[in-house]
DNA sequence: CATGCTGAGTTCACTTGACGAACCGACGCG
DNA sequence: CGCGTCGGTTCGTCAAGTGAACTCAGCATG
């Protein structure tokens, strides 16, 4: 019972949702894993509004989630492209276990829609839980959270 | 760039935040992960408006995530409250997820302000990417994305 | 040189959703 | 009976998302 009694106001996952759980974020940081780069191609892919798509992208850059390159097509002016930084691809966890819940959940009669594979052995790749001692866990019923407020005072 | 083409409407990302993705729906599942069970505590813990937080609740409910069940204190009248059902439990990892890339990117001097241990040995819980075979994956670049586009017909 | 096209935005009117405070109704209690 | 609590609902306001129209730079075309 006393976990009820934590504060939780600088819980992680509050913070990394006031980052990334804005509707389209997380749609957006799909698009980059699948090798989108460009506005147009965003909006295709995903038919969000220009404007919400111009905020997400814009925010996404602030954070140091995507940044901003500059290409320049033959015969077209300069335009810059979005990419994943190493902060982005460090959602790519949070994607997946995304993924796997709906594929478990919602997916219909026609299976799931997209399957990820180990590059170098072709066997399908999912998210597990792990200890540092090397145990795989269930799942959540084996897992105990300790908090850890104000640490090293 | 085939993968450019895909039909993503399918998408298990989008699907699975069409159902967890609005506001504090994912912090309500904090809650719950952490022990929480009514309404009052819901609101407490989270200061989210009580309309917000009774819609979150019953759609939670109607999805299938929680599930509310009855219970009656000494001299009170019969309430009830919402506990996870599997299908909301394995809405873990999802968590797990948001919460790591919080604590790498978003802690402060303080640290992180939870640690999850596994019950059994104590030591840190991660989540990792495997592939069936047994590897450990680093991260995004290890994965190969395969479409499977209406599989069986 | 005027015209049009395209990518990337911005503006605008409209609808939807979040917010916070007030109100409601069932129930147990003194 | 009046009071307090829990779990909601209602309401006015304000923020956010939506889709269509407009803008603007620069290359290309006639």
């Amino acid at each position: 019972m006393s976990e009820l009694l934590l504060d939780r106001t600088r819980c992680s996952v509050a913070g990394t949702l006031a980052v990334v759980g804005e509707k389209w974020s997380l749609l957006v940081l799909r698009e980059a894993f699948l090798g989108v780069r460009r506005f147009a191609d965003f909006q295709r892919m995903l038919g969000a509004p220009r404007a919400v798509l111009t905020d997400r992208l814009g925010r996404l850059v602030d954070e140091g989630i995507l940044r901003r390159v500059p290409y320049q097509d033959e015969g077209e002016r300069q335009r810059h492209e979005y990419r994943l930084t190493r902060k982005g691809v460090d959602l790519y966890p949070t994607l997946v276990a995304l993924m796997e819940w709906g594929d478990r959940h919602l997916a219909g009669e026609q299976g799931v829609p997209m399957e990820l594979r180990h590059r170098d052995c072709g066997a399908p790749v999912h998210l597990t839980l792990t200890c540092e001692e090397g145990h795989t866990l269930e799942g959540a019923r084996e897992v105990h959270p300790v908090s850890r407020p104000t640490t090293g005072d």
